[in-house]
DNA sequence: GCGGTAAGGTGTAAATAATACACTTTACCG
DNA sequence: CGGTAAAGTGTATTATTTACACCTTACCGC
C-alpha cells in the first residue's frame, strides 16, 4: 500500500463562466443541464478533468468545445468542494471565467449546446453552487478589468470609445462621465485611435480605437 | 455504468501556506517533507481531502493538526492541477493561506511537527509547486489586508502602532511615512487607542491600540 | 544626576488625482 | 431643412496623497 492509496480519490471536474458583452449588458452563457442529477436545471458549462490532462488544460478544452475557439481569455476563480455541492457524487469542482467576444462564437454551435447568453443581472437559480461560482468569477473579472487591459477581449479588435465606456458601466454597474472617461484613455497611449470610423452606432459616426499590446508591454500602466 | 463512473476520480490535497509576523519579518511555515516522493525536501504543509469533508474543513483540519489553533483567519489561493506536479501520483492540490499570530503557536508543537517560520524573502527551493503557490498567496494576502483589517490576525490583540506600521511594510514591502500612517489610523475609529503602554519595544512606552470588530461591522471603511 | 540614545508622538503645505459639469458638431432622417 | 441622437471636447473644484522635521520621554551607562 502506497502512500497514495490511503487516501480516498474524488471526482474533479471545471465549470466555466464565460463572459460576453452584447447590447449594452453583461452576459454569461448558460444553459439547460442534459444529464442526471440536475437535468434540465440551468446550469454552467463544465466538464470532468481527466487524468492525463492538466486542470487549465481540461478548462480550456471544455471552451473550445464549447465555442470552437482556442486560447481564450481565462483565469481560474477557485475550487469549490462542499461535500454535497453536486447531488450525485462527491465532486470538487473548479471554476474558471472566461471573456470572449460574442461576435466570435457561432450561433449554430451555441444552439448545438443549447446554452444562452443571459444578462448576469437576470441569471436564474443555478444547479448546484453555480450561483456562487458566477458571483465569485464577477467579482474576480471586475478587479482584473479595472487594473489589466483585458476588457478588449469582450470587444471586436476595433471599437469606439462608446463601446468601450458602456462595457465599463455595464462591468462597474454604474454610470461613468463621458470626459472623464476619455480624458483616462487619452493618457494611455496604447489605446490607439485608427483613422477608421464607424457608422453602425451613430448617424455621425465615431472614431474606432485599437488595443495596442506591444505598446501596452512598454509601458504597462492601465486603469479604468 | 453512471454519468459519473466513465470517468477517472483523482486524489485532491490541500496546502497551507501559513503567515506570521515576527521581529518585524513576515514569515512562513514551512518543514522538511517527511513522506516519499520527496522526502527530505522543503515543503509547505498539507494534507489529502477526505470524501466525507469539504476542501474548507480539510485545510481546518490541517491547520488544526499543525498548529492546535482553531478559527484561524484562512482563505482559498487556488487549485494547482499541471498532471505532474507531484512526482509520484496525479494530485491536484488547493492551496490556502492562514494568519496566525506566533506568539499563539506553541513552540513544542512547531518543532514537533520539524516546521520552521522563514522569512517570506528566504524561502529555498521547496517541493513541487509549492514555491508558486506562496507566490500567489503572498499576492493575495497583500490585496486582502490592504482593503480588509485580517492583519490584526497577524498581531497580539494588543498592538502598539509601530507595531501595526512594521507589519503592513514587511507585507508591501516598502518603509511607510510615520505621520501619514498615523494619521489613517487615526481616521478609523474601529482601531481604539487602549490606556495601556507597552513598554518591551521602546524606553518611553507606546500605547497599546486594540481592533473593535463591532465599531468596523458599523462602518467598514478600512484602507492602508 | 546627567548626557546619550532610541523609539514615541505630532501638523502643515504642496502636489496629484478625482470629480462635476454643458455646449458644439455631425450626418442622417423625415 | 429642422429635428434628432450620438460624438466629441476643457476647465474649475474638491478630495486624496505625499513630503517633510522636531520635540518628548524614559532608560542606560558613566
Amino acid at each position: 500500500m502506497t502512500y497514495y492509496s490511503q487516501h480516498a480519490k474524488v471526482w474533479v471536474s471545471v465549470d466555466c463562466i464565460i463572459f460576453g458583452f452584447d447590447e449594452g449588458k453583461l452576459r454569461v452563457l448558460i444553459g439547460r443541464r442534459q444529464m442526471d442529477p440536475g437535468r434540465g436545471e440551468w446550469s454552467l458549462y463544465g466538464g470532468f478533468v481527466r487524468s492525463e490532462e492538466s486542470i487549465n488544460d481540461a478548462a480550456n478544452r471544455v471552451l473550445y468545445d464549447l465555442t470552437g475557439l482556442r486560447n481564450l481569455y481565462m483565469r481560474q476563480v477557485g475550487a469549490f468542494g462542499s461535500v454535497d455541492r453536486d447531488p450525485g457524487e462527491r465532486v470538487i469542482s473548479i471554476a474558471y471565467y472566461a471573456l470572449i467576444n460574442v461576435k466570435d462564437y457561432e450561433d449554430e454551435l451555441r444552439i448545438e449546446h443549447g446554452v444562452e447568453w443571459v444578462n448576469i443581472d437576470d441569471i436564474p437559480k443555478l444547479y448546484s453552487d453555480h450561483n456562487e461560482m458566477i458571483k465569485k468569477a464577477r467579482k474576480l473579472m471586475r478587479q482584473k478589468i479595472s487594473s489589466e487591459p483585458v476588457g478588449f477581449q469582450l470587444l471586436p479588435s476595433l471599437f469606439t470609445l462608446s463601446q468601450l465606456q458602456k462595457l465599463y458601466e455595464a462591468v462597474h454597474g454604474e454610470e461613468l462621465d463621458k470626459r472623464n472617461f476619455r480624458k483616462r484613455i487619452k493618457e494611455m497611449d496604447f489605446i490607439e485611435k485608427t483613422g477608421l470610423i464607424d457608422k453602425t452606432g451613430s448617424k455621425r459616426g465615431a472614431y474606432l480605437y485599437r488595443f495596442n499590446k506591444r505598446a501596452y508591454n512598454q509601458d504597462p500602466n492601465f486603469k479604468l
